[in-house]
DNA sequence: CCCCCAACCTAACAAATGTTGGCCTGCGGG
DNA sequence: CCCGCAGGCCAACATTTGTTAGGTTGGGGG
């Protein structure tokens, strides 16, 4: 399997959901000079304060991007899924704002981004798609602000459960309703700014209402309606239709 | 008064912090066709789901993006300060995924969508000022996240006075440590993820501290370094020197 | 193959925050 | 000049969510 193959297919169906990416652009992209790296879980990429030169596209598994209180307590604030940009900001923010770490192991294409910065002069299109990636992200962050701030903490939940579907669908990783969640019960509450006593009470109230069904880490979303409903999940603010 | 100066002065001041903008550059955001309204507080400029065609520059007043759930609560994602771009997303992203809403009695440049991409097309400084500007966005989005998500509500309360504080600063609105709040405790709280009530005890706390004054809306700050670190605030999310 | 540890689960209790309802105040409009 | 009403304030009580602590389980490493 060729797993740089992957990595750009993934990424540009994503980016062609987004802006207009012609067989030029797709192209410049996969010549982009690259190095593909292994991470293991808990591993960091990114840590608050340094200033990176590198940019990093998921070929396989999971990242996800947090940040800490001074009292160590921990809020993620995106789950980074294949296909994604580990750390298109820092193309022109200096310093990190965030820690971005592995959630399972993690396979990715290393990118400098002086690179990618001469890329986007030289094509006007692939500077719409990578902002309008970022814009998308920015959204996507405004609902978890939603979720977190105002939503209670089932509807938090489903709400959640209803976008990892939806985005790991969008890739190609979501069987007949069914996806490994590789997300510790504490790290779904650091997600949701829960305690992980109080996730787990949760996830058991969304099996009992038969919504979902859990066998280990394998998420079977039992009845999409009804838990759509439950998790008030409208899917607008992932704008996979901005190109229709 | 000239109310299209003020507001391109405060612009390019803004995005002067985040990205190199030459003079030429400078000429040619002013010399973008444009359109002075006015609007009333609690007017609507952008409801989620439209398709917007324009964009804002605030030259006076405050406004700030909201979304709501399906219950009608609501939560403010961020508040607009004089300076702030009101509508950048909708360069690339179709539909609104959130409401923009006036704060308070707003006077802004209207500009059409059109004549900016033609501009980002031709000067890719500007490219850069403008996406990085959105790029700052998201990471006070971030940090608003963190700040509902893991921090209590005194800490909270005190962590967004000192956002205002630094952010009214930067644009000359806030003087010798006090600047006009124009929130209702009702939209602190909507900012805050709070009710109202809460919010009155957390003022109040802050007060009996001796940390801030409140005459009306006007809020003082007494001890801006106890009350940085009653809210924990550590301004590097703002990016404000991204350009040392 | 077994051991160990992380993750999960449970329950009793504690605390933070929400809810309700009512009163007070000041300001803008008639 | 007064009236009405939005916003602020307050107190009693309700509820959600957090805390603590301990027992259970399952899978990876030795």
């Amino acid at each position: 399997m060729d797993t740089v193959k992957d990595c750009f297919d993934r990424f540009v169906l994503k980016l062609r959901r987004f802006a207009p990416v012609t067989d030029a652009d797709e192209a410049a992209l996969r010549a982009l000079p690259l190095k593909m790296r292994e991470l293991s879980a808990t591993q960091y990429l990114v840590r608050e304060g340094q200033l990176p030169t590198r940019c990093g596209i998921i070929a396989h598994g999971f990242a996800y991007r947090q940040k800490l209180t001074i009292e160590g307590d921990r809020q993620i604030t995106m789950v980074l899924v294949p296909g994604d940009l580990l750390d298109l900001q820092n193309l022109f923010l200096r310093e990190s704002d965030h820690d971005i770490q592995a959630l399972t192991p993690l396979t990715f294409a290393e990118i400098p981004i002086e690179a990618i910065r001469e890329a986007i002069d030289l094509r006007p299109a692939l500077t719409q798609a990578l902002w309008t990636d970022s814009l998308v992200e920015a959204a996507v962050t405004r609902e978890w602000l939603l979720n977190v701030g105002r939503r209670n903490a089932k509807t938090r939940l489903a709400h959640l459960l209803c976008e990892f579907q939806l985005r790991l669908e969008s890739v190609g990783e979501g069987e007949d309703s069914s996806y490994e969640l590789p997300m510790t019960q504490e790290q779904l509450g650091d997600a949701l700014g829960l305690t992980p006593v109080h996730v787990n009470r949760m996830l058991q109230a969304l099996e009992r209402d038969s919504l979902i069904s859990r066998r280990h880490r394998r998420i079977k979303v039992i009845d999409w309606p009804r838990l759509r409903i439950a998790g008030q999940f409208n899917a607008r603010y992932l704008h996979q239709h901005n190109m229709v």
